[in-house]
DNA sequence: TGCCACTATCTAGTGCTACTATGTACCAGT
DNA sequence: ACTGGTACATAGTAGCACTAGATAGTGGCA
């Protein structure tokens, strides 16, 4: 990865993993294999769980342990109330900034 | 500032200072009041400064000390080629992050 | 049986970046 | 003298993604 996809990532992939909760519940091996095909070629599997513990101590997320048909149990997070505003406010706040950015692009062409 | 701001901006505004100096060389003081006009209502000035001096360390811009009418010395900036090789770089990668996170809005409404 | 690959989670340590808080310096108007 | 605006700089802090591992369960294959 890139150094510069590095540093964008930072507030911008807690995010990125919230809205996929947010379609439905995921545990955390998903989520990075998910990441992976679409196009975060090596987003490391530790950012992913790190993510997760982080949400999990802010109750954004609900968690249940699933067993699982090969390998260990699964911890299967879905988004609660507190996460849904949240994620609405990342929202808000990636929309102001990307419209920003949208504005200097077409400024210097 | 908001926390989510704050984190996001990390990565990013490297890449808004880039493009603004892209349109026209610029000195900290002169960016960090124009950020503000455009809605990064609270960018901390010591933040820009410490940017810029990393930009001089990568040998990304070319730098000017000008008098100043009122005060100090202004220190003006002006991307390189280098420069502006880094920002192409910066747009391709924000580019494709702005489209993920795109879809995944769409995705989740 | 022993080994490997895949599934699945977790963590200590590192590097980078924005923020906080403060200091320095120059000049104009009162 | 003093205040306020202009202009730059920096030491310390917090937060996040990455590196580089460790740990564990299951199944296949030689």
């Amino acid at each position: 990865m890139g150094k510069q996809m590095t540093e964008m990532l930072k507030g911008t992939l807690e995010g990125i993993v919230l809205a996929i909760l947010s379609v439905r519940p995921a545990y955390g091996y998903e989520i990075t294999a998910r990441l992976r095909d679409q196009g975060f070629s090596d987003i490391a599997e530790g950012t992913v769980y790190a993510l997760l513990i982080r949400f999990e101590q802010k109750s954004l997320v609900d968690v249940e342990k699933i067993p699982s048909v090969k390998g260990p149990p699964r911890k299967v997070y879905s988004l609660n109330a507190h996460g849904q505003e949240y994620l609405e406010e990342f929202w808000r706040t990636w929309s102001f900034l990307a419209e920003q950015l949208e504005q200097l692009q077409k400024g210097g062409k």
